[in-house]
DNA sequence: TCTGGGGTCCTGGGACTT
DNA sequence: TCTGAAGTCCCAGGACCC
């Protein structure tokens, strides 16, 4: 399989070209941004409808500045004129204040990253049907089969490509090309933005195995950290360890994928379709909130967050049969609980309930910073097999339990 | 000091069935 | 009837991804 992985830049602001720019924050929205123009500058004549088209005029001087924000969030995204001065993704953005002040933020705006996603994405398939979704702004492609594929080793498809986004989009993108997935994902950050890179199997030694561990895509901190207490810096140091020694130190499904990884094996394909295993809803409260003393507020936020699900899992077309609930605490601690169920719901007043429940098994005496709801076990809506099994109803179904705290509380999910 | 939101996958333990 | 092994399912937590 020859594999191609393209990452496009969705960014798209000319006149912030080179400065340094950062996403993130969240709950601001462009709304406040074209009240804040028009009141600005109301010859523009700014309105929603164009909006999108009117972002290239917004004066550079109008964009707010990073410095002295307080407040929770963390970056999305930043610019490489950003990155120059220590700022990451999911950096702190009080943090990110203090190492840049004078960096531009701009609030997340996802029907405008969806919009340029599809455009994207359906460019891409125009030219090579073969496109496996990573996401918003990633996509792998098998391009064995398209006509013309191989001309100078993926190149010549791979400008064509290119050259068909920016010129319908105007946004750049950077491609790897390599024998499969795992190595083409490290190719395309050969090049960043908008280049071509080409990794050839022969080009594993000088070209992969210089490279930090943490390049590899399913390395994430902890790994690399291991690693490195190992002694192990770059892929050629992993490559030089036996697979029976990564087993043993990684376990024998990391550690063997670890060992192929380094020896640029991967033999996955380009996967066209997927079907979504879960479907949630999360949100991080402005401080942190009490399961007694905010109760209102958090019930409120609740029972939204079980309408958002709902809403998400009929707007898609499937239900879920795993119902569960995620509280962060104030020490940053997460607790998950999930409850199966003997049938399949896509219904909001059932999910609060079963998520109710599960609620009821978590420590509410700590202070909350984050709340969450998920449901999982999806199927396609009217597909789900008929109920039954007497083991899962058993299990889906137990004795009333006292919460693990053995608190008496009163609970804002109290029906 | 700060650490979002929406996902997937893996691991390990307990409960249960065969 | 009891016991242990193996397999399955559920659940919780964690790592990782964009």
């Amino acid at each position: 399989m020859d594999a191609f992985y393209a990452s496009c830049e969705l960014l798209r602001y000319p006149q912030l070209k080179g400065l340094p720019v950062v996403i993130g924050g969240g709950r601001r929205k462009e709304d406040d941004l074209l009240s804040k123009l028009q009141a600005a500058y109301p010859e523009g004549e700014w309105s929603e409808d164009t909006f999108a088209e009117q972002l290239d005029r917004i004066p550079v001087d109008f964009f707010p500045r990073i410095e002295g924000y307080t407040g929770r969030g963390v970056i999305t995204t930043a610019t490489y004129a950003a990155r120059q001065f220590g700022i990451g993704s999911a950096m702190g953005l009080m943090k990110a204040a203090k190492l840049c002040p004078q960096a531009i933020l701009l609030p997340v705006d996802f029907d405008r990253y969806r919009h340029y996603s599809r455009t994207f994405k359906s460019i891409i398939t125009d030219i090579a049907p073969v496109m496996q979704d990573r996401g918003v702004d990633e996509v792998y492609i098998d391009f064995a089969e398209v006509p013309g594929g191989q001309r100078e080793g993926g190149r010549v498809l791979a400008r064509l490509i290119q050259k068909s986004i920016f010129d319908a989009t105007g946004l750049t993108c950077s491609i790897g090309v390599a024998p499969n997935k795992l190595i083409a994902k490290m190719a395309s950050e050969f090049n960043k933005p908008n280049g071509i890179s080409i990794v050839l199997e022969a080009d594993l030694q000088t070209l992969i195995w210089p490279l930090a561990c943490r390049k590899i895509n399913g390395v994430g901190p902890k790994a690399d950290e291991k690693l490195k207490g190992f002694g192990i810096h770059t892929i050629g140091d992993l490559a030089a360890r036996e697979l029976s020694w990564l087993v043993d130190n990684f376990g024998k499904s990391y550690g063997a994928w670890l060992h192929e990884a380094a020896w640029g094996r991967d033999d996955r394909p380009v996967e066209t379709e997927s079907e979504p295993v879960s479907m949630s809803r999360e949100t991080t409260f402005e401080r942190d909130l009490h399961a007694v003393r905010d109760r209102e507020e958090l019930g409120a936020v609740f029972t939204r967050l079980c309408e958002q699900v709902a809403a998400d899992l009929q707007r898609k077309g499937y239900e879920g049969k795993t119902i569960g609930i995620k509280l962060r605490y104030d020490n940053f601690q997460a607790v998950t609980r999930d409850q199966s169920l003997s049938d399949y719901t896509a219904d909001a007043k059932r999910i609060r309930q079963v998520a109710g429940q599960c609620l009821k098994r978590v420590d509410l005496s700590r202070r909350i910073r984050l709340l969450g709801v998920r449901v999982g076990s999806l199927v396609k809506a009217g597909t789900a097999p008929t109920p039954g099994a007497s083991y899962s109803e058993a299990i889906a179904n137990p004795p009333p339990q006292v919460n693990d705290h053995g608190q008496t509380q009163l609970l804002f999910f109290d029906e």
